[in-house]
Parts: C-alpha cells; structure tokens; sequence
RNA sequence: GCGCUCAUAGCUCAGCUGGAUAGAGCAUCGCUUUCCUAAAGCGAAGGUCGCAGGUUCGAAUCCUGCUGGGCGCGCCA
C-alpha cells in the first residue's frame, strides 16, 4: 500500500518528537506541506516552531534536535533546518520512484476508510410540480460528488432525495388542479407549474407574517410580497386545507391524482438528472410524504422527553443560547417542515444508523439546520444506536448569480429552469465540437454527428459541473458560460482535454499494457510525480471538509504539471527505449488519476475532443 | 432591531490546526513551433489581503470595533 510522502514524514517526526521531548509528544502535529517553492525541497515541516513556542524554547535549535533525531533512511535524500525553525525536506529518487510504481495500482494510492456507517446525503430536494431550477444544480452535483467521494473511499451512502411532496403546498396544488377541471391524465410539467404558481400566489395567508414582517422592519420587498399575497387568499386557503385532510385520510381517489403529480414532476427530473450524469433514481426518493406517518411519534417523543413547550397554542422546542425557538407543532395540531426533518433525523440516524448526515442545501436555512441539529442533539439522536457520534453538516452553498449579481433570472425575471440551462450549455459544447471538428488535424474530424453530439454533451455538461464544483461552496457564483465552456484556464474543458490529449498520445504508442520501470531525469517528471502521489490525500481531505473545489483545484495542478512535462519531455520520440516507457507509464497514470478525479466530480471524459 | 455570512491582482477565484518573497486562471506584454493535438508551454507586469486596533518571534488566517454587500428572523419549505 502506498502512502502520501505527507504522512511517512509526519510519522517520523512525531516518532523524534516522542524521544526528544517524550512520550506526551508523540501525538503533536507537524505540519507537513509540500514546499511552496522548490528551493525548500520537496516538504516542508512548519510544526516545530509552534511547539518550541509552547515549551519556552528556541524553534532552531529545537528543530536542528529534531532534524538529528529524525529517522527517514533511505526515504529522504537530505533534511535542512531553515529560516526560524522549519526543516525542509528533499525525497530521494529511489523513494519517489517505489512510490509512484506503488500507487499503479487500480486503487490509484485512495485508501479505503474503516468506519462501517452509512452516510446520509441529503440532495436534490425536487418540490413536486415544480419545475428544477439552478439552486437544484447546486445541490444535486455538490451532493452526488461528495457521495461518490465517500463511496470511492469505500462507505455506504444513502443518496437522500427528501422531496416536497407533502403537505400544504401539495394540497394547494391538487386542490387548484381539480377546481380548474385539468385532466390530471394529460397533464405536463408546465401545467403542474402554473398550477402551483396560482396555488402559492392565491392560497397564502400570511397574515400573521405580515405582522411579523412588520414587526422586525423585515425589508420592503418582503412586506409587499406578504401584502399581495392576502387579497384573494382565504376561501382558496379553506379548500386546500380541506383537500389536505382527505388526502392525509387516504382518500383513493386523491391520492390517486396525488400519484400521477408525483410521476409528471419526475419525469421530467429524470431526463435533467440523466442529462446531468448523476447517480440518482428513483431508488433515491424518500420524501415528505415517506414520514407521514411519523410525525406524531416524532412530536411525541419530545413531549415524552420534556423538550417542548407550548406557546400560543403551538409546540415549540426552545435552547439555552438563543431566543428563536423551534417550533414543531402549529397550533391546529398540523405538522410542520421541521417535524419531518427531525422525523428524517431518527429515521437516519436511528434506522440506517448513519453516522454522518450532510445537508445540501442552500445558504438561507442555515438556522433552520442549527436549531434542527440542536434539537436532535438535545433527544439523543446525535448517536447512533450502537454508540457512534453522528456528524450532522449542512453545506450552506451560495446562489449562482446572473451578470448583474444578482440572483439568475431570465428576462422576464422568472427564475430560470435547470433545463433550460442545460440546453444551453449542452448546446455551447456542441457548438465548440463542431467548430473544432472542422479543422483537419482535429482529432474529431470526420466523426460523425452523433458522435459529435455525445461529446458535446460531455463537454457543455462537464463545463458547468466543474465551474460551479470549483468554488468554494460558501460564496455565491455569477454564472458566466463563456467562461467555463473555455479550454482554458481552471475550467472542466481544459482538464478533459488535457486528458484526451494522454489518451490520444497513448493510442499512438501502439502499446497496451505500461508498466515499465519509473526513472527520472527530468524536473518536470519529478514534480509531476510529487503531484500525482498527493492523489489519496487529496480525496480524503475532500471526504473531511466536505468541499469538491479542493479536488477540482488539485486536478487543474495535475493537469498543469502534466503540460509542463509534455512539454519538456518528449514521450514517443524520445530514443532510449527505458525512457520511452517510464514516460508513457507516467502518462498513463496520470491519465487514470484524472479520469478517476473527473469521475469523483461527475464528469465524463471523452476519448477525443 | 437581532442573528448569520462574505470582502485577497483590472476580472474570476485559491490560500489547508498562524509560517519563509500572499498564489493560480483570464485579460495585457514578451519568448518558444523542421516537435507526440499551439485548444500548448515558458517568462514579465500586476496586490495597503475592506478599514482601524489587539494578541506574538511571525497575522490574509486568531480576537475586538467599524464600513460595505448578501441572506435569514416560530405556525411556508
């Protein structure tokens, strides 16, 4: 098994920490990063002067005892204290080389995690009868990545689509629909649309928000919203309400226009997720309506535990370090969206004996998400039945953003569908095939159209993805096409062509299997191994932060480096034939790892482009 | 009003429990092509890390205050 230089050094200088300063330091972190520049070796170990601070001692001096004490043989060709007390690192030929013919392996140096709990995943979350738009892009490709990162890193995931498909704004829905007289065996996405755009802008009665509204200065945009919104809003209000108490009675004739809603809105989701290349099906929808009928021993289970008190008539769920509570129980007896969440909390927690729960949800319900972990940390349900401490993340993703940053609208200022935007972007990728296919010494030229057509899809597809997978997940994006469709700079383009580039190169070779012996003559070749050993580490650092961007940002290095290799070190046409083949072995495996990391994001590869 | 969050090069962004001269990409300028895809590579230029204090050998990073943007604030999800 191959190991990342990273954690060989970070062992042998706890070892030295452990006979120079005693047992009690064997555990302290040395910080190891590769060098920022090349004339401090290949890494660098920054930890020393941190602890020479904490024992009122001189960090040179400290790390000259370190470095002496050290023990890497072989491993490392030379180790140098420098600047105020770091220790710089220089690998020798014969370690980088084992290494790297260690990590050709099908498991490409990824260790494979120890921990057996599933992860939950929390993606997607489709609203029936609406149709997806961007912030369902968001959430689906940032969660399929992070549940294929898990995956390749060998845990159980449960991809969770928790769809709107219960509830007040359902019933509004069906009850708008049925009132209309629309044959609910012909209708389309777009029909369910309008219907649930007149259901949500008639039936709201927000009176009570209003006030509130008012109350705490909330902006002016929101108080005219709530304004319109109460005109026409009580008698469409009182059949809803009714239409959602027949259907929680399990009227069958309801429930049977409740199903064929559900399979209009996913038809439609599926040829998007499809589009998308994302793992997610049918097999993945667990939504509202799958906690239905938990919700009362949910609510129970509060009571029970004397974690809830009423409050005008509500239930609520209060803690000591905040006034907002959370409220589980209106005051009719309904339930409410928190109800089902901590439903789900049990049902994750308690059933699937997940012990990681992640939240890809967009930034707004950051406090929705504090007070529900809060309230599951309160009822013991941060642990599963067996012990284990659960993780609960919310991944507070940002808004994606048109040229006025502000949020993507279309013209008409309606928010602008998922599948319009994948059109276009499929459309962009074409385009860019085609343009390039004309050129005789395209690799692409003469293929068919169909063939064209597929890489196009990949690219416009892959262009998207990575450009929203490459931010960090925090901060919000403007969705710029021209630029993530480019073939240049930090973009899913350049990477896949890049990558076409190796598997073209290696096409050429006429050889089939590369397993020639590793050698380094070059600069260029050493620090593309450097990189490419990093692989494993790189993968697990996503699986513990929680951030794709990280990986994106390693494969556009690798790809970097990769270029300035193939550049500086001819594969086919140098003579030695021991060179040819430990170039070509290199290409290959970088190849594979890019392919691998692409795969991690989502992202297909075309062979040719 | 209370709370959360963000602010780094002209633009888009990295910067990993505090580390050496703050890094990429785009755009700009220069160089490289008898050469495996020039859809490239190499180099130059470009920053008061929003502002002001503080902590210390050392701060973009931690703390406090301020400014500016975004978002949220029980019976909607």
């Amino acid at each position: 098994m191959t190991k990342d230089p990273k954690q060989t050094i970070s062992k042998a200088v706890q070892e030295a920490f452990s006979s120079v300063l005693g047992e009690q330091y064997k555990d302290a972190n040395p910080v190891v990063r590769l060098s920022q520049n090349p004339k401090f070796g290949d890494y660098q170990i920054n930890g020393i002067m941190g602890l020479a601070k904490k024992l009122g001692q001189n960090p040179r001096e400290l790390a000259e005892k370190i470095k002496d004490s050290v023990d890497l043989a072989s491993f490392a060709e030379s180790l140098e204290v420098a600047g105020p007390g770091f220790i710089n690192v220089t690998l020798s030929l014969p370690a980088l080389i084992t290494l790297c013919e260690e990590m050709d392996t099908d498991s490409l140096g990824v260790h494979k995690s120890e921990d057996s709990h599933p992860i939950a995943i929390d993606l997607c979350g489709v609203n029936v009868a609406k149709q997806l738009h961007v912030g369902h892009l968001r959430s689906t490709i940032i969660g399929d990545s992070l549940a294929r990162v898990f995956e390749r890193l060998g845990r159980k995931v449960y991809r969770e689509n928790h769809l709107g498909d219960w509830g007040l704004p359902i019933a509004k829905v069906l009850e708008n629909l049925l009132s209309t007289g629309v044959d609910l065996h012909a209708i389309s996405i777009e029909d369910l649309n309008t219907a649930y755009k007149d259901a949500q802008f008639i039936a709201k009665d927000d009176v009570a928000g209003l006030e509130t509204a008012k109350n705490i200065s909330a902006g002016p945009h929101r108080i005219t919203e709530l304004e319109e919104q109460n005109a026409e809003a009580i008698p469409a209000q009182e059949r809803a309400k009714s239409t959602l108490v027949r259907l929680q009675q399990g009227d069958a004739d309801l429930l049977s226009n409740w199903e064929k809603l559900i399979d209009c809105t996913m038809k439609e989701v599926y040829v998007s997720l499809d589009l998308l290349n994302v793992k997610l099906g049918p097999e993945h929808n667990r939504g509202e309506s799958f906690y239905r009928d938990r919700l009362a021993d949910t609510v129970d289970a509060f009571i029970n535990a004397k974690l809830s008190e009423e409050d005008d008539g509500a239930l609520i769920v209060r803690f000591k370090d905040r006034k907002r509570p959370l409220l589980i129980q209106k005051s009719d007896g309904g339930f409410i969206y928190a109800t089902t969440d901590l439903a789900a909390i049990y049902f994750r927690t308690q059933e699937l004996k997940c012990d990681s729960v992640i939240y890809v949800v967009d930034a707004r319900q950051r406090d929705h998400f504090k007070d529900l972990f809060d309230a599951a940390a309160l009822i013991g349900w941060n642990k599963t039945p067996d012990g284990a401490d659960v993780m609960f993340k919310h991944i507070p993703f940002g808004s994606v953003l048109g040229d006025d940053k502000k949020p993507l609208k279309t013209r008409s200022g309606s928010s602008v569908t998922l599948s319009s935007l994948l059109d276009e972007a499929i459309a962009r990728g074409r385009a860019e095939v085609r343009r390039r296919s004309e050129d005789e010494k395209s690799q692409t030229h003469g293929m068919s159209s169909k063939e064209l057509s597929t890489i196009g899809r990949q690219i416009g597809i892959g262009a998207i993805k990575y450009a929203d997978l490459s931010n960090d997940l925090v901060s919000d994006y403007v969705f710029d096409m021209d630029r993530m469709i480019s073939f240049e700079g930090n973009t899913g383009p350049y990477i896949q062509y890049a990558c076409a580039r190796i598997a073209s190169l290696l096409e050429k070779s006429g050889e089939t299997s590369f397993s020639s012996r590793i050698l380094i003559n070059t600069p260029q070749e050493r620090l593309l191994i450097l990189k490419l050993l990093q692989y494993g580490n790189v993968i697990q650092s996503v699986a513990q932060h929680l951030e794709p961007h990280l990986l994106c940002l390693w494969l556009h290095e690798l790809t970097g480096a990769f270029s300035s290799f193939y550049q500086a070190c001819p594969v086919l046409k140098v003579e030695d034939e021991a060179i040819k083949g430990s170039r070509l072995r290199l290409s290959e495996l970088t190849r594979r790892v890019i392919v691998d990391g692409l795969d991690l994001l989502g992202i297909e590869v075309p062979q040719k482009m």
